[in-house]
DNA sequence: ATAAATACGACAAAAAAAATCGCATTTAAT
DNA sequence: ATTAAATGCGATTTTTTTTGTCGTATTTAT
């Protein structure tokens, strides 16, 4: 309960590390899934979604791999966790309509107000501050 | 991800519904489960599990039930978590030792210190302020 | 005695998360 | 041109976690 996905976990520890090396040559999924342990289709798939988010940029072919994209310098976790998660919520009822316990509920509205906490640290987060 | 258990969840509509009760006579699992459709047996481990832990009295034998133990007006709310989930974090390797990847790991600080930050809102939230 | 309630461990089912597979495409280097 | 190293992506499988069920025991008001 409340963990992070290892998704977001990767994807971190991948931003980190390439933030940390020479911007000039992408870095590979096999560099990366090699000194993190990390297993390498699961981060192909997790960086391939970081560049359709606009995160990263690719470069195929050999020598190709992954770089920074200048535009997440701005990007705040919680939209970085909602390109790979999709909308935040801490409840099901808070993101998709359909709870049919919603009208008998007596917690939502307390619940609301600690959802709009968590969004609120995640979003004071910048992703750069991590990396 | 990210998402509070069903087990809090009807941990605290539980005792959002207890509360709102006359104190006098306990409340059996039964009319909560009927009230907010949620599966009996299930709820019934929960509300043992509570009064285990001295959030509720349980009295036996027909016409029994739980009622609010006292104590449990000063709990906050990470108490309450912790007691039906176990210890709290974000990630795993803020939890229980053995992360093998630890040592390579680049972002365990930052993590942690969001970590700080969530457990604050939890350990800042009193248990009736819910209910 | 009976029935209505809690107590609790073991088990099963369902859902979510994590990992793997297969095939396609791109491109640098030779 | 061919090869090999890289990304792209959908489908599938495996594993883990969460959710729910079952069976049996105990307590106690009536």
């Amino acid at each position: 309960m409340f963990k992070l996905s290892k998704k977001v976990e990767y994807a971190l520890i991948s931003l980190s590390h390439i933030n940390r090396c020479d911007s000039n040559s992408p870095i590979s999924v096999r560099q990366i899934s090699d000194q993190y342990n990390i297993p390498y289709e699961l981060l192909a798939k997790i960086l391939q979604k970081l560049s359709r988010g606009d995160i990263l940029d690719s470069i195929k072919g050999p020598k190709g791999g992954y770089k920074l994209k200048p535009e997440y310098q701005n990007l705040t976790l919680i939209q970085f966790i909602e390109i790979l998660e999709g909308p935040f919520g801490i409840t099901g009822c808070l993101v998709d309509t359909g709870c049919n316990q919603l009208l008998s509920c007596n917690i939502i509205n307390p619940l609301d107000k600690i959802n709009s906490k968590i969004y609120q640290i995640f979003n004071d987060i910048k992703l750069n501050q991590l990396t």
